[in-house]
Order: C-alpha cells, then sequence, then structure tokens
RNA sequence: GGAGCGGUGGGAGAGUGGUUAAAUCCACCAGACUGUAAAUCUGGCGUCCGGAAGGACUACGUUGGUUCGAAUCCAACCCGCUCCA
C-alpha cells in the first residue's frame, strides 16, 4: 500500500482528471508493475515547461518502481495533430523523423529515467498494418462517435474542414494502447477523447482498459494562454539558463502558485502559506520559483550564476558575464558604430538600428565605468578595447 | 455533377479604385515607472538613402490586363474550403 501523502501528491497534484480513479489507485495498490504510456509526435521534437507537468509524473510513478513506454508516433506524426488548424503539413522524411525523435528524447530524458522507460516506434507494429487492418480497425467506430469529440464536433458545426486522416489520428493513437498493453495513458486535457479512444478499443480486443491520467494545461509567459510554441509564450528546456531563469521572472506574478504546484516538489502546505503572503514577496518568490526549475535541468553552480546574472544585470543594470565580442584587431575596415553593431548581428537592419538611436536605445559604456548615450552613428565614438555597446536593457557588445 | 466562398504583414483578422507600408488585436522592440525580463503608461514595429524634412524600392496566391492610379476592377491559372446532389 502507498501512504496517503504520495498517493495525494501522484492523484490530486498536477492532475486534471483520472479516468478511472478508483481503478487507478487499484492498480497501483495491486503490487504489478504497470505499463504507462506516453506518446509523442516526432514533427515537433522540442519539450517546453508544459509538456514538462507529465513527464514529472511519470518520473513520480517511475520512483515507485513502474515502467514508462515511450511511442515515436512516426505515423501519427504524418496526420498532424487534430486539435491544431493546420492540415496540411509536409511529410517528414524518416531521417527529419529519426533526428527529432533524437532530439525529443534527449531532452525527456531530463526529466523521466531512462533506465525505467522502453521506447518503441509505431512503425513497429503499423508498418506492417495491410488495409485490412485499417478497415478492421475504422470499422469499431461511427461517424456520429467521433463528432462527440469537442473539437471535431465544433468545426462540424461551423463547417470548418475535418480531414479524414483526422478521424484516423484517434484511432491510431487508440491502438499504440493495444499494441503495447498499457495500464495508464498520459495526455493534456485535449487529448482526453483520444485516451477514451484507447480504453474501448482496448476492451473490444479483450484487454483491460487503459486508465486516462489527464493532466493540467500549464500557462505561458504571457500568463493566459495555455504554453504552446505556436503561441510564443513557451519556456523550452532547450533554453539557456540565464534564459530559463529570466523567461520564469518574466512571468506575470499570479502564476507563481500554479507554477510552483506543478513544476516543484514544494509540499503544497508550504505553498499554502505562500499564497497568503504572496503580494509582498511576489519578487522573492518569483525568484525562488526560477532557481528551483532552473536546478531541475542544470546542475547547482549555473542555477545561482543565473540568479546572479539576473540580478546583476535587471535588478543592478550591471553588465552580464558573457557577452558577444566584436574584435577590432580582425575588422580593421569600418570602426563605425552602426557596422559594428550590424556586422555582429545585434542588430538585423539599418532602420532598425535608426528606431534604436532615435528610442535613445544605444549606448556606451567605457572601460572606465563612465557611459554616453549615443543618439546618431557619425558622432565621434572612440571604441578602444574593453569599451562595451549597450542595446536596450538586454542586448550587449563587448570591444575587443 | 451543380452552387458558393476564400487565399492580406510573425500569428489572428479588417480593408473592395487614390487620403493604404495596409485598421485592430496578439507577439515583438524601445522608453518611463517599478519590486522583476511582473503590472501599468508612452512610443515604435518592411527594406534602403538622408542629420532631418523627405525620397526610393519591395509587399496583399501566380501571371497578364484595364486605369493617370489596383490589395481593391477584369481574365486565366494555382491552391484551399463549404453546401447541395
Amino acid at each position: 500500500m502507498i501512504d496517503d501523502i504520495t498517493l495525494s501528491n501522484i492523484t490530486k497534484r498536477g492532475v486534471k482528471e483520472i479516468i478511472s480513479e478508483t481503478e487507478f489507485v487499484e492498480l497501483l495498490n495491486s503490487g504489478r508493475k504497470l505499463r504507462l504510456k506516453m506518446g509523442f509526435d516526432p514533427s515537433r521534437p522540442d519539450i517546453h515547461l508544459g509538456h514538462v507537468v507529465g513527464l514529472r509524473k511519470l518520473k513520480q510513478l517511475q520512483d515507485l518502481g513502474h515502467q514508462v513506454i515511450l511511442i515515436v508516433g512516426d505515423w501519427t506524426a504524418q496526420i498532424g495533430d487534430p486539435s491544431g488548424q493546420s492540415i496540411t503539413r509536409p511529410m517528414l522524411t524518416h531521417d527529419q523523423v529519426k533526428n527529432n525523435a533524437e532530439s525529443y528524447l534527449k531532452q525527456f530524458f531530463r526529466v523521466v529515467d531512462q533506465e525505467k522507460t522502453e521506447v518503441v516506434w509505431q512503425s513497429e507494429w503499423f508498418g506492417d498494418f495491410k488495409l485490412s487492418d485499417v478497415i478492421t480497425l475504422t470499422s469499431k467506430f461511427t461517424v456520429a462517435q467521433f463528432l462527440e469529440r469537442d473539437d471535431f464536433a465544433h468545426r462540424f458545426k461551423e463547417h470548418k474542414p475535418i480531414a479524414i486522416t483526422e478521424f484516423l489520428y484517434p484511432l491510431l493513437q487508440a491502438y499504440d494502447s493495444v499494441a503495447i498493453e498499457s495500464d495508464v495513458e498520459f495526455g493534456g486535457t485535449d487529448q482526453m477523447f483520444n485516451l477514451l479512444v484507447g480504453r474501448t478499443l482496448q476492451q473490444l480486443n479483450g484487454m483491460k482498459p487503459q486508465q486516462c491520467f489527464l493532466m493540467p494545461i500549464l500557462v505561458g509567459t504571457d500568463g493566459v494562454n495555455k504554453m504552446s510554441k505556436s503561441l510564443d509564450n513557451y519556456i523550452s528546456l532547450d533554453e539557456t539558463p540565464d534564459d530559463m531563469y529570466g523567461k520564469i521572472m518574466s512571468l506575470p506574478d499570479d502564476c507563481i502558485t500554479n507554477y510552483f504546484e506543478l513544476l516543484t516538489d514544494i509540499p503544497l502546505t508550504e505553498l499554502k502559506i505562500m499564497e497568503s503572503s504572496l503580494p509582498d514577496n511576489a519578487m522573492n518568490y518569483k525568484k525562488l520559483l526560477a532557481h528551483t526549475i532552473t536546478l531541475d535541468f542544470f546542475d547547482k553552480q549555473i542555477a545561482n550564476d543565473s540568479q546572479n546574472n539576473f540580478e546583476n544585470v535587471i535588478q543592478n543594470k550591471g553588465i552580464p558575464a558573457n557577452i558577444p565580442i566584436y574584435n577590432l584587431i580582425d575588422n580593421t575596415d569600418n570602426l563605425d558604430i552602426g557596422n559594428i553593431l550590424l556586422a555582429s548581428n545585434i542588430v538585423t537592419s539599418n532602420s532598425e538600428l535608426k528606431r534604436l538611436l532615435k528610442q535613445n536605445a544605444v549606448q556606451i559604456i567605457n572601460p572606465d565605468g563612465s557611459t554616453e548615450d549615443i543618439r546618431t552613428t557619425t558622432s565621434a565614438i572612440n571604441l578602444t578595447s574593453g569599451t562595451v555597446i549597450k542595446i536596450g536593457k538586454r542586448r550587449y557588445l563587448k570591444i575587443v
């Protein structure tokens, strides 16, 4: 038997819904090593913090001795996620899929225990699929059943397109559950329909239906919409530690507790206390949050450095430790400050440069610490080794 | 087979002959303020030339055409969608 605190951490925290919870708890208590299914679509290899919520859940269960089966959706990737609007999606070559999968796995195992994970490819079973198998599979469901799905129902009503292949998507995903004999499948709430089809299909194949673990949606850095790459409000695992820390600091204050709950192990009792004093300590709590999460993906030294960097650069308006460098010796021809910025790709066009100058965003920091604002590229500027050019709050270029 | 609709800037989405480098929103950038790269406010947000005023070029699926002038009209084409059968 699992103790109550652990159990509630698993079934309550960072979970939207479990179907069905009682069956799931029974399974947990059965002492059997459970097969936890998680699939991903190799057309989008990036993992961001939104995904991490679910991955942490997998890790928790692994720590109790269960087995993760990670499915590389090399077939479903070609169909595209029905919840997305863009139907047209270029078919990926085998090499692209492979590369994407590798990149995904690398990130995946930063959260999930590789030792307790089995990676399988959909093509292992769909590769041999024949038309007759497809027909058998499709014959199990009706159009009406599929139109039950919110997304389909909505689009159907609005006279918006639904590709036939999109109907196939849940079927393939469901069949994965049959193929790997999953006990539990994990997904976001938008995956509910697909996971439930898996349940049904397993039953139709004489198996015990899987439990469905629905993860809550994490809001993105805008504090409003769900974290997603297409909304550009995501924090990727590929972020540099400084950026990861900084992006977390850029979250609206009222996201803090939610992030603590979904992405850290801070006890809920502590979180309660924190919540009550949040308005007065938002800054400190957010720093703690940023540090805690950064620490999950990097070592302690790096997390500390990121915090120092933030305090130094943002709070004290200092110069960050690692900034791009422009070497005067290699580039003797044109010492115009505009050319230097353009050549270093700090600024992407002349027009942008002019705008920045006009907006008073360009500043020279001399080696002796004195500063001067630059309003025009033609003013006489003494660029010597050790000078730093600062653009806005976050762009720097050091002259050597 | 028939009928209709649509393709606009990073995204969403207006605009149906000139005042449109193209409303608005989101994202993004800068400035102010601040406890943060929070919030709020202000400004900006194609490229090139110019100190600036301003000018030039490129852009609204593609190619042609009408016109002094086209994202806007016409033709053909390409792509997509919906409905009826």
